[in-house]
DNA sequence: CAACCATCTTGACGGCGCTCAAATAGGTAT
DNA sequence: ATACCTATTTGAGCGCCGTCAAGATGGTTG
């Protein structure tokens, strides 16, 4: 990540149009859709997310606060395009857990793991991520890795499962995955759990022995 | 819906000050405290969590925009009051589904399905709830209702067991049901599902569905 | 009655999201 | 180079927000 905000062009300072301030930036930034991003993502991780304002973010960027509207159509398209983010590398992740695990109940549990992790490494951006995803659920055009995770899920769950299942069952288990992944992303987070934590060997084991709880096994039909 | 005053206007020359509890200290307009806890929740139904600003609550309530400090520390203190009465309430909902239920497999997803139908009637006050107990997790002294909801979980998870089962595994069983209830508190909100609601035969069919894939069985212990 | 004091209002401050006209820089065609 | 064009940035301004200090209001009490 080169969230480095320096002048990349050797610019002469004395000759140039230096009207706005002596810090060498040249007038038109570079890429300010990008720095702005990667300040949100910057002030997110160093303050929180009560203090993702736009204004915050363009003082973060250098710009004024007038500069992010000609990029983003409101704060909630700039909150958009960090949550985006986020959901890209939480896919990575997922997708990296799952190549590194066999089918099957470990598979789960790895995929699991991977998820809850994400979440307590990057908890205010995951809650930025949960937010935004709720709030352009109705959109039809949720982009690609938001749509992904689901689709990750289901084959998780699917492929552990036979083939003769319906896709009914499938569907349940995935979204009985799904919510335990979320539930516990959030649980995992209370301080209060802190020493049950250490009474079972750390977090990680924490993790694994309740979304152990998960059921694995066949089912008869829910219907019929 | 027009600009409706309140029907609560202060001048009641009649009964200004008499009839009021033996209990409440109703001074000049009669229990702000109250009112303004009132008022907030109306207008998170009304007009959703984003409309919940302090002094959006006060115009509700009929008073300045300062009033409400009087009674409440900051914003985050009359937040916190609202999502209190969802947590008596949301316990309230447990418990009886607790009550009507008999031990085992079919408690938990009674518990369950109470939980996770007040988020869904009640998703702007849920979402509240929410938010506040994370704040306010670290605090020493959070208060009865939020405290009870764990210790339901655990005797709902608890005596869904056989008693020589160890206390982690108890625990551990209780998160794993808070969890997955907080998780399908929030999936079962995607409107995406809706079709695959009908399905199943309905929201409560679905519910309980998912939550029947938590794993009710004895288990070794998850350590040896 | 008058003094008291809890209660609420007024008015102000700074920060916020958002909009807009005006200014400026870089690239391009002349 | 010159002049233009377009994208980018600015500064001012609007209305709303949370918050605070000081004043007004009115019930309670000596």
């Amino acid at each position: 990540m080169t969230d480095e905000e320096t002048p990349q062009d050797p610019v002469d300072p004395a000759s140039t149009k230096a009207a706005k301030g002596a810090d060498g930036r040249p007038y038109h930034h570079g890429d300010l859709q990008r720095a702005l991003v990667e300040a949100g993502r910057r002030l997110l991780e160093r303050e929180g997310s009560a203090a993702l304002s736009l204004r915050a973010v363009a003082r973060e960027a250098g710009v004024s606060a007038a500069a992010p509207y000609h990029h983003f159509k409101d704060r909630a398209a700039l909150l958009y395009a960090i949550a985006h983010e986020g959901n890209v590398a939480l896919n990575e992740t997922m997708k990296t857990a799952f190549e590194a695990s066999s089918p099957g109940r470990e598979r789960i549990i790895a995929v699991g793991v991977a998820y809850v992790e994400f979440a307590l490494q990057n908890p205010a951006l995951y809650r930025l991520m949960f937010e935004t995803t709720r709030l352009y659920d109705h959109y039809p055009d949720t982009s690609e890795a938001e749509g992904e995770i689901p689709r990750l899920m289901a084959s998780t769950f699917g492929a552990s499962m036979p083939a003769r299942k319906s896709d009914m069952d499938r569907h349940l288990a995935a979204m009985a995955g799904w919510s335990m992944f979320r539930g516990l992303a959030e649980v995992a987070q209370f301080r209060t759990l802190k020493p049950f934590k250490g009474l079972l060997g750390g977090e990680r084991a924490f993790l694994e022995a309740v979304l152990g709880r998960l059921d694995f096994s066949d089912r008869p039909e829910p219907e019929s």
